[in-house]
DNA sequence: ACTGGACGTTACCGGTCTGTAACATTGCCC
DNA sequence: GGGCAATGTTACAGACCGGTAACGTCCAGT
């Protein structure tokens, strides 16, 4: 009932990962830093020598949300490499991954909601992430040269937000269940309009 | 520094009225009953007389809100009558006006995101509403003709309630300011292939 | 073998939260 | 005016939470 996995993790990780989940299920106000420590076979004594308060974990938490993350667009880089328009489609198909079943969202959105107080350390780090990630889809729309990059990025990136909340309050057999459609539906009208450049668009990577 | 609005309104209409504003400014689990009280300028005990429990005040909240909420079709429909079109415009440019400034989006997927228990009482509210209110979009995108109606509705849904999450967690002046945008670019793509009518589609109000 | 740092255990503090009990007060209606 | 329902006031219970103190334990490096 104790021990998550007290294999050669130390108890700094432990608790990170312990946090994530229960912060990903509770919510980040719904847990108490007894539950997390408890669960990640330690006490809270450890955890508060690791980490000053419960705010600077929730912003921990974050940051290693933030840092895995950021592997997604390796990943679709080693995927199709030099094909930007392959990789925005695979981009779709990964999002699509993130509202099945009964999916809980994104963890930063839903941190973001429950931390109203805009001044709350973590909401920086939110912040900072969404962002870049906004620019890295972006940046793959500008590769892939569609004309309207940003736009399409920006309307993708609603699109994955708005799925993600969706599935929660509505469900995720909702409107998010279509949401490949949608997006291959937006790509495809975005690209047909002056395209810089076709697939395989490897000169386009200059901007 | 106690009393909100204590004119004509009863103590019910009050508690309900600070109670929405309270949540929506620090959330359903920031705010406590005893401070919900005194701002409405009444007391716990007749909170409590009127509301059986915290619970109880979050569904009546959720209630009031998909209350006022539905008065927006009412709306649209005497501002364009028999103009299924110019009503989804005026939808959009409605949307829009939910993410200006500081905003907090919407109050259920809000609530929605921090009661992460799926059984709780105000869930099953929040969806029946947020359904009824995507079923009615998808209406209107077939009155308005549009021949993938319900694809349409998904969509603009998806634009709406990602623009709603992420003003909160990139910010309002991101990928939200352009809802607008997007939204008209995405009707326009729909509704320039297989139109079943054009506007002031009045025949097409069958189906 | 010693030592120092990381970790575990227990107990506690002060605060806040939901919810209730008992009683006083107001105001409306007959 | 008398009575009754709604409301206000105070106090309290029980639980939980974030955070800290004091002390014990274990293990790696020298």
């Amino acid at each position: 009932m104790e021990t998550d996995d007290s294999g050669p993790l130390r108890p700094r990780e432990r608790i990170i990962r312990t946090a994530r989940e229960l912060f990903r299920r509770h919510g980040v106000r719904g847990v108490g830093v007894d539950a997390i420590a408890e669960q990640a076979g330690t006490n809270k004594m450890t955890l508060y020598r690791h980490f000053g308060s419960k705010d600077d974990l929730i912003v921990a938490c974050m940051r290693d949300v933030a840092l895995e993350g950021d592997q997604i667009w390796i990943d679709l880089e080693s995927a199709h490499p030099g094909d930007p328009l392959a990789q925005l489609h695979v981009w779709l198909r990964e999002a699509a991954e993130c509202v099945v079943g009964d999916s809980r969202g994104c963890d930063m959105a839903n941190a973001a909601v429950e931390l109203a107080e805009t001044d709350h350390p973590a909401r920086h780090v939110i912040e900072e992430c969404k962002t870049a990630h906004r620019n890295a889809l972006a940046k793959l729309c500008r590769e892939a040269g569609i004309a309207k990059a940003e736009l399409l990025a920006d309307s993708l990136w609603l699109l994955l937000e708005g799925a993600q909340v969706s599935s929660q309050s509505i469900g995720a057999a909702g409107p998010s269940a279509h949401l490949i459609a949608i997006g291959e539906a937006m790509i495809a009208a975005y690209a047909q309009q002056a395209p810089k450049a076709k697939t395989k668009a490897r000169a386009a990577v200059s901007a």
